[in-house]
DNA sequence: CGCAAAGCTTATCTG
DNA sequence: AAGCTTTGCG
């Protein structure tokens, strides 16, 4: 009686949703922990769950949405856009980078930030430090501080909430530095910090370090943000890192009403500092919390979904689920062996043209999902000689191209003169007779006088510079500083256009007619192209951080400063196959989906394999590739493969042999036997090399392991001593390194050459 | 100082 | 294989 009762006032809604879907959405007070297993309608209940609240009576106002990717929350703010579509502008709905952002501006001035503040993407950050590294660093020990080292170095510390000051007392840290020979990461970091804060800049980590500092040091802003926010809600939690949660956890402070979902099977980054320890703190911290696991999968069939529940047990650390399908027993995931890299590309494309025949496909039903961008190339030229349409997504994104990255560099300098790595990017290029030898002595005098280098450059002739360099200086800042006089009254596109024409770039590009010059141009016109559009649009939802009618230059590069290639994802409206690498894939679907280069050393990558929490990770990552697959799921591995301009010979991906025999179909590997005939004439570029590679001279890989083998203990092995290896045979230890778990033993094998191994890991037997 | 050629490094994933 | 840096010369 009752139950009829409440069907009959239930909203229409809800009744499109299962039951443990429609308690996580009704539940909209109090700590929520939503469990959602792949293809389980997340996105669905999410959405759903802010429509019930804004038909609650709920002010979207203070409803606060969290995603991880700019995908994600695009897709979410259109979908709820469709259910209330004019409620849904007050929403504030973006990634934790964004909505930051966004605070930062208006609030940053009181960490001592302007509003117009620059956001430097990686390879901004990196060219900083570098520059740092050659400045402070003696010139024998500048090899061990590379700028990519450094910057994740300074990233995970950030993402720990470990200030410069911090870093120089925490014991941790700095017994590492010592033990790697790096002493001088803490200095770097401070220093770098520094500079940041000098040039008007933020990092990506920044935005999440400076708003906890912010919420910290300001109680009054704290709490007006916590007031406002009466609802809170982040998706795939279990990719937060701990900066992302400590700040969550002040933003919720004052009513608690905050709903988290997310995956631990589908935890994939690790690597840039997320932890399961959120999810686990999480459940500890709020004891009225209220749990909810979405196991139904309504997008694969079974010989997909007991896959994925095989592989991902094998993983020691997750919490117990197991997603569930009603949708039949499907295909059998079918393994394609190819022998080369090439050849991988070949057969993936052919199968694409056989599938689209026999099943009545389109392109857009299939992807293509690899581990690395690098893998991409074969496959684009396979499609492409099949006249397949193809779209591969992420790679170097639009934004990152030099020749994009020069422009927008000229259009910081005049929003923020103080952003020394856009200047430096621009001051000689197109070439303006401002050699390095001036350069440099810009530079002295900034920081003798303590001033911006963009001071001293306005003031060249007093500097000491001959006639003709001052001249040169000052006819380059006369340009941009009358591009800043004009910043006021002239929209981003007026701007840009008037500094393309002035800077010289435009001509510099238009007169390059090499091929890649001539693409060089037609990108810059695009960039131009989109300002346009950007100045004309009516921007009304979906730019965070921008005043719908602010068309300034400065509110431009806002926009641009987050966007990345992979937010653009819409396969329906395109009839391309998707190429992409797994990381971008997570959370679309497609009927028919290749996993491929499923070869040790590529998937699981090189650098994961010596520890159990990052091949745990790879296996997650090999979960969330199967879980894409609506209806047909194949595994492809070469047996060769190109890596530094190099051949190289792989072996299957340890992935494979985890599939449960009952949903897999092995391919026998008849195509070893054809090498030489149809695929190497069919390449010709690389064809030509093949009598200079030395395939036959390498040595083969040891024969099937010895079923006797028993490994020694380690902990007594030391230079000298010969040893046994089940795959690589026999060979002598040349150097140790490392202590206690970490102990790696350098050892060269007659056979394999040179092998650094971790003992915690390593199978040996001492001869 | 600017240019071209030679040499060196690099390729995990992302906002 | 490709991009970036260093080197050597006019």
């Amino acid at each position: 009686m009752i139950f009829l009762f409440i069907f009959a006032i239930m909203k229409d809604y809800l009744l499109q949703l299962n039951e443990s879907q429609r308690k996580a959405v009704i539940q909209i007070n109090g700590p929520v922990m939503i469990i959602a297993g792949p293809g389980s309608g997340k996105t669905r209940v999410l959405t759903f769950r802010v429509a019930h609240m804004i038909s609650e009576g709920i002010d979207p106002f203070r409803i606060l949405c969290l995603t991880f990717t700019n995908k994600a929350a695009t897709e979410m703010r259109q979908r709820i856009a469709q259910l209330h579509h004019n409620d849904a502008r007050n929403l504030w709905m973006g990634t934790f980078h964004s909505i930051f952002a966004k605070i930062l501006r208006i609030e940053g001035h009181r960490l001592g930030y302007s509003s117009n503040f620059t956001i430097y993407d990686t390879a901004d950050s990196k060219s900083l430090i570098k520059k740092l590294v050659k400045d402070l660093i003696p010139t024998s020990k500048q090899k061990l501080y590379k700028e990519s080292i450094v910057y994740n170095r300074i990233s995970s510390a950030k993402n720990k909430l470990i200030t410069p000051e911090d870093y120089e007392q925490n014991i941790d840290m700095l017994n590492e530095d010592i033990s790697n020979h790096r002493e001088k990461f803490g200095f770097l970091y401070a220093a770098y910090s520094q500079q940041c804060f000098h040039n008007g800049a933020m990092d990506f980590d920044d935005l999440l370090l400076k708003t906890y500092q912010l919420l910290q040091r300001c109680p009054d802003v704290a709490y007006k943000y916590q007031n406002k926010f009466k609802y809170i809600m982040i998706d795939e939690f279990q990719d937060t890192n701990h900066a992302q949660y400590e700040i969550i956890k002040i933003l919720a402070a004052v009513h608690e009403n905050l709903c988290v979902v997310g995956d631990d099977a589908q935890s994939i980054y690790a690597f840039r500092g997320a932890t399961i320890a959120n999810i686990l703190d999480f459940a500890k911290k709020y004891d009225d919390l209220q749990i909810y696991k979405l196991e139904q999968n309504y997008r694969s069939t079974y010989h997909i979904v007991n896959t994925a529940n095989e592989i991902i047990k094998q993983n020691k650390n997750q919490l117990v689920k197991t997603i569930f399908t009603e949708r039949g027993e499907g295909n059998p995931i079918i393994e394609l062996i190819a022998t080369t890299d090439n050849d991988e590309g070949r057969i993936i494309a052919d199968k694409v043209f056989e599938l689209k025949m026999r099943h009545q496909l389109s392109n857009k039903n299939f992807a293509v999902l690899y581990r690395t961008n690098a893998q991409s190339r074969a496959f684009e030229e396979a499609m492409r000689r099949l006249n397949i349409a193809y779209k591969i997504y992420g790679g170097l994104s639009f934004y990152q191209r030099k020749e994009i990255k020069d422009m927008v560099a000229y259009l910081r300098c005049i929003v923020n003169p103080l952003d020394e790595v856009a200047l430096l990017r621009i001051i000689n290029y197109p070439p303006r007779g401002i050699g390095d030898a001036t350069i440099n002595k810009l530079l002295v005098k900034s920081r003798e006088q303590n001033k911006s280098m963009w001071e001293i450059m306005q003031q060249a002739s007093l500097n000491g510079f001959s006639k003709r360099t001052a001249e040169d200086i000052e006819t380059f800042s006369y340009l941009l500083k009358s591009c800043q006089i004009m910043l006021a009254e002239k929209n981003a596109f007026a701007m840009a256009e008037y500094i393309a024409k002035h800077s010289g770039i435009m001509k510099e590009l238009y007169n390059d007619k090499s091929v890649e010059g001539v693409s060089r141009y037609e990108n810059l016109i695009e960039l131009l192209n989109s300002i346009k559009e950007f100045t004309e649009s009516d921007v009304a939802i979906d730019a965070d951080g921008v005043l719908p009618d602010d068309k300034s230059l400065g509110s431009y590069l806002q926009q641009i400063s987050l966007l990345t290639d992979t937010d653009n994802i819409d396969p329906n409206t395109l009839d391309t196959v998707s190429l992409m690498t797994i990381h971008a894939a997570k959370g679309l679907e497609f009927p028919v989906v290749f996993v491929v280069g499923m070869e040790e050393n590529l998937f699981p990558s090189i650098m994961s394999i010596s520890s159990l929490e990052e091949l745990e990770e790879e296996r997650r990552l090999f979960y969330v590739a199967i879980t894409r697959a609506q209806d047909h799921l194949f595994i492809s591995h070469a047996t060769t493969r190109y890596k530094f301009g190099k051949l190289e010979y792989s072996e299957p991906s340890r992935f494979i042999a985890e599939i449960p025999n009952g949903n897999f179909k092995r391919m026998k590997s008849d195509r070893q036997a054809n090498l030489g005939d149809r695929h190497f004439t069919t390449i010709p570029s690389r064809s030509n090399n093949i009598f200079t590679r030395n395939i036959n001279n390498r040595p083969k890989p040891s024969p099937a392991p010895l079923a006797n083998f028993k490994a020694d203990d380690t902990t007594r092995l030391e230079v000298g001593m010969k040893i046994l290896h089940i795959k690589f045979g026999v060979g002598k230890v040349s150097a140790m390194d490392g202590v206690g778990d970490n102990r790696i033993a350098v050892i060269q094998f007659e056979n394999e050459g040179e092998k650094k191994l971790m003992l915690k890991f390593a199978k040996l037997k001492i001869i």
